[in-house]
DNA sequence: GGAGCGATGTCCT
DNA sequence: GGACATCGCTCCG
């Protein structure tokens, strides 16, 4: 895979409603700089958390130390931690003081899958097991915690954490109900690569 | 492949 | 004290 730099998603890009930028973000790569490694995903799943309106979001019952990254600036990682053992990820959407966010749910592996399963603690050859599906998944494939990437802006170049597009066009996404939420079950904000490249 | 369940720690309603 | 944007394990069939 050819990365260019110039290919890094603009801060414009995030600074719209979540539900709008969560499809856009489908067939987009994340970038993990890992020491001297590069791990990479295409994004096929997502999820929209729209902020003050949505009962669901980390965003709804305002500006915590936890959630402030939220209401930060827009394309800004929001690292939390779940049930005491995983990670999620997000990026922060909207302006500076409007909270809003996309939650990275699955990868289609890519470069550096070796280093994914040496990471996840399974067999490279392990099939069964997905490697970078599932919002916990992901982040121990790719080696995210809060402490090394919450706050980590992910517009810049400089950034061990970065998304780009590579000009990859999907076929088109699937809409659907969150996973695992317990407030505003039915809205259509989890969105789903088309299967099949 | 799916239901049931326990693990685990941080953050507030 | 209770909730939690989850996962991996069992047991089942």
């Amino acid at each position: 895979v050819r990365i260019l730099s110039d290919n890094i998603l603009p801060r414009a890009f995030y600074n719209r409603r979540p539900d709008l930028v969560a499809p856009d973000m489908l067939g987009k790569l994340l970038i993990r700089r890992l020491g001297r490694r590069r791990l990479v995903g295409r994004i096929s799943e997502v999820e929209a958390y729209l902020g003050l309106e949505d009962p669901a979001s980390h965003g709804f019952a305002g500006k915590t130390e936890r959630n402030a990254v939220l209401f930060g600036p827009p394309g800004v990682a929001y690292v939390y931690q779940i049930y005491g053992l995983y990670h999620c990820l997000n990026v922060s959407c909207l302006p500076e003081g409007v909270a809003g966010g996309v939650l990275f749910r699955a990868l289609l592996p890519l470069e550096g899958i070796d280093k994914m399963a040496e990471l996840r603690g399974i067999a490279i050859t392990d099939q069964a097991n997905h490697l970078t599906e599932g919002p916990g998944r992901l982040c121990s494939a790719m080696g995210i915690t809060r402490e090394q990437l919450n706050n980590t802006d992910m517009t810049k170049p400089s950034s061990i954490l970065q998304i780009h597009d590579d000009g990859f066009v999907p076929r088109g996404f699937l809409a659907t109900k969150r996973i695992g939420i317990k407030k505003a079950q039915d809205l259509p904000l989890r969105f789903i690569l088309h299967k099949g490249v």
